[in-house]
DNA sequence: CGCGCGATTGAGTAATTTCAAATCTAGTGG
DNA sequence: CCACTAGATTTGAAATTACTCAATCGCGCG
């Protein structure tokens, strides 16, 4: 099961099998239901969780109890409240499942840990993060740039696979009402 | 001049004056005049700059010919098209400047030599992207979560310094019209 | 079969945009 | 120091877009 993280490594920082090995001794495997929460509001977060299998969201929920996606995680993707993450602050966001989920989690101690012992890994989560933001500015861009039916032609058009899921869950990681979404399908 | 440069970092990861020496060799001075452009689109990234002094502004102009700005830049920022940057992709975005501007100015191959070299500015550079990552994340829960008056106030609440910028700007910035934010200050 | 949840549809309301015009302001040259 | 101009800001009115609230529809699952 451990492979995929493995692959997903490999594609920034090609490791050897022994290499790899050592790598995830810093990782443990954490499994989760459906509906349940791997982060809750207010909570230390202990772990960034690499998805394995399953399908997970992060998302906050606002003053007037509206509830607003970050992002989506599927087999490949890191997911986590990445503020508390890594400033070991409470936890603003959550973190649910969606489906029935198989996770490689680490700690930030584990991960730093990790970082300075193994060149390779602290070359990794650079880039990792790197991309990520670079991905994180290209969603900006689409929210202050694009009206909400070509974000939603937009998203579906990079991520096929966000087809799958939920309307009412596109409509609330597009920032739009469900209804409003509902009334674009048609066309 | 170059001594907010090593403040910067010193905030991450302290260095000795020797060692500064030698990450400021990866570094070049550039000015660049009020309006001038430090990139344009379809332009080869050469560097990524840290702003010594001035003013300046990321922004991608849209097929409509509407121009939305992804971020400011003053003293201590660093700017640039960070996807053409670490890419190495043709430019989507103009950088330009708002004030005359002093940068120091690091190429891709320079900054990924340093980080190889010399192991504190590599976990410089992975935290000050997490840093920036969590950012990005915090203004797409904005634009997302909230109208656009409370981005407004939000904004410049977490940025005092940019009541000083043109309220046009401040509306590209926000995804609204200069309009319509002209409407809010009133209240 | 019927329950429950997600999706859709309708009608009225609120927010935002568009287009146009008027007003203000900072910087320039005389 | 003043007049002038370009850019920025404000204001108005109509059109568009999105939201809210309420009702209905469709379907999978026990």
């Amino acid at each position: 099961m451990s492979i995929i993280l493995k692959q997903h490594i490999d594609e920034i920082s090609p490791l050897t099998d022994d290499e790899f090995a050592f790598v995830l001794s810093h990782f443990t495997v954490k499994k989760f239901k459906k509906h349940q929460y791997l982060i809750q509001e207010g909570d230390l977060v202990q772990n960034d969780y690499f998805v394995v299998s399953g399908l997970l969201k992060s998302s906050h929920t606002d003053a007037r109890g509206k509830e607003h996606i970050l992002q989506f995680a599927m087999e490949n993707w890191w997911i986590s409240d990445p503020q508390a993450y890594h400033n070991q602050t409470p936890a603003t966001l959550y973190v649910n499942c969606l489906e029935d989920t198989e996770t490689l989690a680490i700690t930030l101690h584990n991960r730093e840990k990790l970082c300075v012992e193994f060149r390779k890994m602290e070359y990794f989560f650079r880039k990792k993060t790197t991309a990520g933001y670079i991905a994180m500015q290209k969603r900006v861009l689409s929210l202050i740039g694009s009206d909400s039916k070509e974000r939603y032609l937009q998203l579906i058009e990079q991520y096929p696979q966000f087809r799958r899921l939920p309307k009412t869950m596109i409509a609330a990681y597009l920032g739009i009402t469900r209804e409003t979404l509902s009334r674009f399908e048609a066309s």
